[in-house]
DNA sequence: GCCGTTTTCGGCCCGACTGTTTTCAGTCG
C-alpha cells in the first residue's frame, strides 16, 4: 500500500535532515507524518480524492503536496534531491544502535564511510582511532552496535514479548524492597508488535533490583547499567529489556511516561505547559515554584491535567486526549465482559481435543457458552468436515448439551469461502447450525477485486454470521491479501455480518485501525480465540486488547451477550 | 514543517546514561 511507502519515504527525508543538522521541529514534522501514514486505516490515495487528507492534523500544505506528488508520480522530488547528498548506506548507518546523525555524518565526511560494511571494516582495522571524539570505547560500541543490528530484525510479536516480559516481572517481583512492578511501553499499550520490553519498579533498594536483573538467566549481555536505569539484550530473541526504578511518589508519572506513546506524551506535556505546569517522569510540577502537584498514580497525573484517565491501549494521540479533556472517553470492553468463545476446533478437524474437553475448559474459565467451529472439507490439510462428519458432530453436541450442565455448546462451522465465493458446505446443513464463520483459506494471491467479490458473495448468502480472520495476515510471516475494505464493510453492514477479532497472537485480525474503520460503519464484532487446544482459549486477552485499541465497547461485541440474547442475534434479530 | 480563544510569526517535551570531556555533546527513549 502507498501509505507504507510514504511512511518510509518521510522517515528517509527525516533521516537525511538529521544528517544535515536541520531544524529539529521540521524533522519531527516528517517523523510525525510517517507515523500518521502508518496509522491510517484507508489508502491515502482515497483520502486525497475525497479531500479528507486536508483535515488530518499534522498534514499541512507542504506535506499534502508531497503526498499528492507521490500518489501521482511515485516519488517526491525533495527526497530525490536529498538522497544525492547522502548515499543510502549512510542512512543505514543511522540505524545502528549507538550511532546517531552526528557520528554518521562525521564518518562519511572525514572517512568516506558510506556503508555498514565499510564502517565495520574501518572500525575493526583501527582506522577510526585518532578521529576527534572517537576513542577505543566508541569504536568497540560501534562494532557491538553493528553486531546487534544484524541480530535484531525489526519488532517482535506481542505474543512473543509479553510472556517474556511477564516472566522477568515475576523474577524481579521477588527482590527485597520491590513494592510495585509494571510492564510499560508498547507492551502495556498491547501493540501487536513491540520493539522492546519496558519494566517499571518501585523499590527502596534499587541496587538489589539492578543486581537481580543482571542475573536473569535469559540475558545475553548488559547494554547499560545505572542506579535507576539498566538495559540488556536477551538470548535467542535478542529483545532489549529496559528496567527503571523510581520513587513511590513518582510511579504514576513514570508509568505514564514510559507507557507512551511518544505522541500521546508530547501532547500531555503541551497541555501541562498551557496550564502552567511541567510534566516529566517524576510528576506534574508547578512552573512557578517547582512544587510537585501530583505523580504517585497515573490517575492523579491525568486528573491534575484536567483529563479523564486514558486506558493504555488507546494512548496513541488519535483523538483520545481531546475526548479525555471532555471526559467523554468510551467505556472500553473488558475481558470479563466476554461471555463465551465462539471459534474453536476439535479432533474432528485439526484441533487436538474433544468437544467435551473444550467445553470443560471453557466452563473453568467461567464462560456461559462456546461454539465448536471445525473446518470444512476443502481444507484437506486440516481434515475438514464433509456433510456426513458434520452430521455426526451435530449429534454429539446435541447429546452433550442434554447431559452437561453449566455451559452451552453451539453447533457451528468455520466454512471455507471457496475461490469463486461459494461456501464449502450444503446450504441446508449450514442453515441448521447455530453459528457459521466464513473464512478465506485459499487463493490469497487473487486480485483485490476477486477476493473482495468472494467475501461479498459469501455474505450475500445470508448463511454467514461472521467473517473469520478477515485480512488473512500472519504477523511477521504472511501479509494480508488485497481487499477493498470499504466494499467488504459496507456489504457486512447490508447483510448484518459481524467481523471477527481473532485473538491468536500471530493473527490479531482485524487490526486496531481496521476495527475503528469497521466500527465507524456500524459493524458488530466477535472476539474469538480460534483455539486448537483448550489452553489456547487463554489467548482471549489478546483479542480483547486489540478490541480496546480499536475503541470498542461491550455493546459492539456480539459474544458479550448472554446465551439467550446471543441465540436471538444469531437467529436474525440484529 | 505545523499551528493559532494568548500567536499568521515564533514558538514547538524532557531527562538518563555514556564517553569524551574538564563542563558537555551525542544518543536514546
Amino acid at each position: 500500500m502507498i501509505n507504507e511507502e510514504l511512511s518510509h519515504t518521510f522517515n528517509g527525508i527525516a533521516d537525511i535532515l538529521e544528517l544535515k543538522n536541520e531544524n529539529p521541529f521540521r524533522i519531527r514534522a516528517y517523523r510525525k507524518a510517517a507515523q500518521i501514514m502508518e496509522d491510517l486505516a484507508e489508502d491515502v490515495t482515497g483520502l486525497i480524492g475525497t479531500g479528507k487528507l486536508k483535515d488530518v492534523p499534522g498534514i499541512g500544505k507542504d506535506l499534502y503536496a508531497k503526498i499528492e506528488e507521490y500518489a501521482l508520480t511515485g516519488k517526491i522530488t525533495v527526497f530525490e534531491e536529498l538522497k544525492k547528498e547522502f548515499p543510502q548506506g549512510v542512512l543505514d548507518i543511522l540505524y545502528i544502535p549507538g550511532v546517531g546523525p552526528k557520528t554518521a555524518k562525521l564518518l562519511f565526511e572525514t572517512q568516506g564511510i558510506d556503508s555498514i560494511e565499510k564502517l565495520e571494516t574501518a572500525a575493526g582495522s583501527g582506522k577510526l582511532t585518532g578521529i576527534k571524539g572517537i576513542k577505543d570505547k566508541t569504536i568497540a560500541n560501534i562494532l557491538k552496535g553493528i553486531a546487534l543490528k544484524k541480530s535484531i530484525q525489526g519488532r517482535f510479536p506481542l505474543g512473543t514479548a509479553l510472556p517474556i516480559g511477564e516472566m522477568i516481572v515475576n523474577e524481579l517481583k521477588k527482590v527485597k524492597g520491590v513494592s510495585s512492578i509494571e510492564l510499560a511501553g508498547s507492551i502495556r499499550r498491547r501493540k501487536e508488535t513491540v520493539g522492546d520490553i519496558d519494566i517499571l519498579i518501585i523499590s527502596n533498594e534499587p541496587e538489589l533490583v539492578m543486581d537481580r536483573f543482571a542475573q536473569v538467566k535469559d540475558i545475553e549481555r548488559m547494554l547499560s547499567r545505572g542506579p535507576t536505569r539498566s538495559s540488556a539484550i536477551l538470548k535467542n530473541t535478542h529483545i532489549q529489556v529496559d528496567v527503571r526504578v523510581v520513587e513511590k511518589d513518582s510511579f504514576g508519572a513514570a508509568l505514564a511516561y514510559f507507557t507512551g506513546s511518544k505522541a500521546h506524551n508530547i501532547k500531555l506535556r503541551e497541555i501541562a505547559i498551557k496550564k502552567g505546569y511541567k510534566l516529566n517522569e517524576y510528576g506534574v510540577f508547578d512552573i512557578n515554584n517547582d512544587r510537585k502537584v501530583s505523580g504517585a498514580t497515573e490517575e492523579d497525573v491525568y486528573d491534575a491535567l484536567g483529563l479523564q484517565f486514558v486506558p493504555p491501549e488507546i494512548r496513541e494521540d488519535q483523538g483520545e486526549i481531546e475526548l479525555a479533556l471532555e471526559h467523554r472517553l468510551p467505556a472500553l470492553i473488558r475481558q470479563q465482559d466476554i461471555r463465551g468463545d465462539v471459534h474453536m476446533h476439535t479432533v474432528y478437524s485439526d484441533g487436538d481435543s474433544t468437544v467435551s474437553q473444550m467445553a470443560e475448559y471453557a466452563r473453568s474459565l467461567g464462560y456461559a457458552y462456546i461454539a465448536i467451529t471445525d473446518h470444512s472439507q476443502s481444507l484437506g490439510i486440516a481434515r475438514g468436515l464433509d456433510p456426513m462428519r458434520l452430521e455426526s458432530q451435530i449429534k454429539e453436541i446435541d447429546a452433550f448439551n442434554t447431559t452437561a450442565a453449566g455451559i452451552k455448546v453451539l453447533k457451528g462451522m468455520e466454512v471455507d469461502i471457496l475461490g469463486d465465493g461459494r461456501l464449502d458446505m450444503d446450504s441446508a446443513l449450514l442453515d441448521r447450525l447455530d453459528i457459521v464463520i466464513g473464512s478465506v483459506h485459499s487463493g490469497f494471491k487473487q486480485s483485490r477485486e476477486q477476493i473482495t467479490g468472494r467475501m461479498i458473495k459469501a455474505m450475500a448468502t445470508g448463511l454467514v454470521d461472521c467473517i473469520g480472520h478477515p485480512s488473512g495476515r500472519l504477523i511477521g510471516e504472511r501479509d494480508a491479501y488485497e481487499l477493498d475494505w470499504d466494499a467488504v464493510f459496507d456489504a457486512a453492514r447490508t447483510y448484518h455480518v459481524a467481523m471477527e477479532i481473532n485473538s491468536y497472537p500471530l493473527r490479531l485480525d482485524l487490526t486496531d485501525t481496521m476495527i475503528k474503520k469497521a466500527h465507524s460503519k456500524g459493524l458488530k464484532f466477535m472476539i474469538t480465540t480460534d483455539s486448537h487446544d483448550p489452553k489456547q482459549m487463554r489467548y482471549m486477552s489478546y483479542g480483547v486488547s486489540v478490541a480496546r485499541r480499536g475503541w470498542l465497547e461491550e455493546k459492539d461485541v456480539v459474544n458479550t451477550k448472554n446465551y439467550t440474547d446471543l441465540m436471538k442475534w444469531l437467529k436474525g434479530d440484529r
